[in-house]
DNA sequence: CTGTTAGCGCCTTCAG
DNA sequence: CTGAAGGCGCTAACAG
């Protein structure tokens, strides 16, 4: 294996006894046309010397790169992993590459990404996850933002509009009202939640909006009935022992998400607390992975895949300039995890 | 929101009165010392003009990018999620970026992002997920990375040894073979299995490695007790329903992967079959996803995340020229979902 | 239809 | 330590 110099667009129109012009329009599907005579020479010459062209150069001559940068929080959590993949299918469908970055969340990597993709010189740039609560974290990534768009990049994100660039917006809010609503219907007067830190917005909203829904029936969800923790499977498991120590004598429980429902669910279980018998569980987002659970999950459900899609549509098929945002309401689906109480008095 | 035209170095260096070498100097961190007042001056004209360098140019200048390619069959399903997240991390800790392609388990399209990728002068090609069993594919994409590392760049793969560069290999065989003899330690006798297509060299190990256990005891896996489907969640489901039909009177089951055993499953409790008590159930992975999956699975456990790990330090850190071969062996994990029964007669 | 020739934005010798 | 200039590989006018 022999370590040769790159071969360039050059050395193929050389072999091909062509101009570079002409190899030029041949490899990239120029609109001028060729004599299928020298197009086959070229055609021939890039294949004999396994030719590639430079895309970095190709970047530069024309000014637009064929990749879009998609920047999530964990690429393991199912939620992000489902709307990347709406975001992959439509690159692909334009023929574009993504570049993923993934910030572990944390606030300062979304941003550094976000330098680094427009380094890039990536055609649109996305942000899915919740926007932290931090006013100075918003507005340095909203500049960066900025000084993208200004340059003539397209952006979009999946969570709270709180970006000058399109959104997709998942009504946090009154899908936990709807929950919290249902689960009220179903019997239930006295509830606890987990849910995130402070500063992650998500988590905010649906606890609001669960608190708004509790409010209707004149229900009141105490702060010593909601513990807090990561939003991971871990946080809700933790925030689920720490919420059994405190004896709220609740009959429902609500985890801001699924994963965080599934680590208390395991909370539970260890504590011999069975799942709806002793303690009903509601989530938030309906993850696919988790379809399996015994009991399965009552849960409000988003369309993540296609989330991730329409954000990618709104940067991708042409668009207007002003910053568009698209709401995306979310069903609350009952299943096994929450027991109707009215049915037994 | 004016659209002003990209601020480039040159534009830096003009408002910071100094010459376009100076600039870049401070901008790229180059060995070159350059005078503080003056560096200083470079800085706040890049910070007021917003500037961000061009990734593109720069890696035509000094024909070496940032970014390493990462290749997977599917973002949703966690084995590659969790492998993807190992990967990003050292390139994250490398200062690189990734450009991530999903293939949607068709090799046509593996080879198609290995072809694009190249375009895109990656630093390192990753990819991760069974080979096919087509000599074709495989030859196509071998043929294809032998150019890329001819030109300089370092690939791996996380599979099976079959392509001219690092490899990690997960030790299918063995992995089902220790399964198999464990499980006939319970006091099983007679197995079934749901297995991929032909076609995916990891099912075919596994199965194979899996009949080599049961060989050692004397014990057969009729072709009859063997059904298949996709390699997923659905697959799984639907393979389970065809073996329940054929009445096989197996008393435990082992699933290719996990993410088959669950769907496998799922559909055992529609038929009223409980696991482990009417029949076991095992899987190949440990998926960490599916740890609060009940009954809790026996499986084969992957260092999943670490095998990401290992696959970019072999092309990120230095490295020889010979394709290497890191064997990582799978620990069987005995959990609920297969039943003891000699404690039972 | 084909060839010539400027750049695209930046890095990097090589003088000063 | 700083500046001037060539070139990285390719595209896109512009002539022929």
């Amino acid at each position: 294996m022999v370590k040769r110099a790159p071969v360039t667009l050059a050395d193929v129109a050389r072999r091909a006894e062509v101009s570079l012009a002409t190899a030029s329009r041949v490899i990239n599907g120029s609109d001028r046309q060729v004599t299928p005579e020298l197009e086959q020479r070229v055609i021939t010459a890039a294949a004999d010397l396994g030719y590639t062209p430079n895309a970095h150069a190709q970047a530069l001559a024309r000014s637009a790169s064929n990749v879009v940068g998609l920047v999530i929080h964990d690429i393991t959590d199912p939620y992000f992993s489902s709307i990347a993949n709406g975001v992959i299918r439509v690159a692909d469908r334009h023929g574009l590459i993504v570049m993923l970055g993934t910030t572990f969340r944390d606030p300062r990597k979304e941003i550094e990404y976000a330098s680094m993709l427009r380094a890039q010189r990536v055609r649109a740039l996305i942000f899915v996850g919740t926007r932290p609560s931090s006013r100075a974290m918003t507005s340095r990534l909203a500049t960066e933002l900025e000084s993208f768009v200004a340059a003539g990049g397209r952006a979009a994100c999946v969570s709270q509009a709180r970006l000058p660039i399109d959104t997709v917006v998942p009504e946090n809010r009154a899908g936990a009202r709807k929950l919290a609503r249902e689960l009220v219907a179903l019997g239930h007067k006295r509830f606890a939640a987990l849910t995130a830190p402070r500063s992650l917005l998500t988590a905010q909203e649906r606890l609001a909006g669960f608190r708004d829904g509790l409010a209707e029936a004149h229900i009141d969800l105490p702060d010593e009935a909601v513990t807090s923790g990561p939003l991971t499977r871990d946080g809700g498991y933790a925030a689920a022992h720490e919420l059994i120590d405190r004896q709220t004598g609740a009959t429902c429980v609500f985890a801001v998400t699924d994963v965080m429902a599934v680590g208390a669910m395991a909370a539970l279980r260890e504590r011999g607390i069975s799942v709806p018998g002793d303690l009903s569980i509601a989530g938030f987002d309906d993850i696919d992975t988790l379809k399996d659970l015994t009991p399965a999950l009552t849960t409000v459900r988003l369309p993540l895949q296609e989330m991730g899609v329409r954000a990618a549509e709104l940067v991708l098929d042409g668009g207007r300039p002003t910053p568009r945002v698209i709401r995306v309401p979310g069903d609350v689906v009952l299943r096994e995890s929450t027991r109707d109480l009215r049915s037994r008095g």
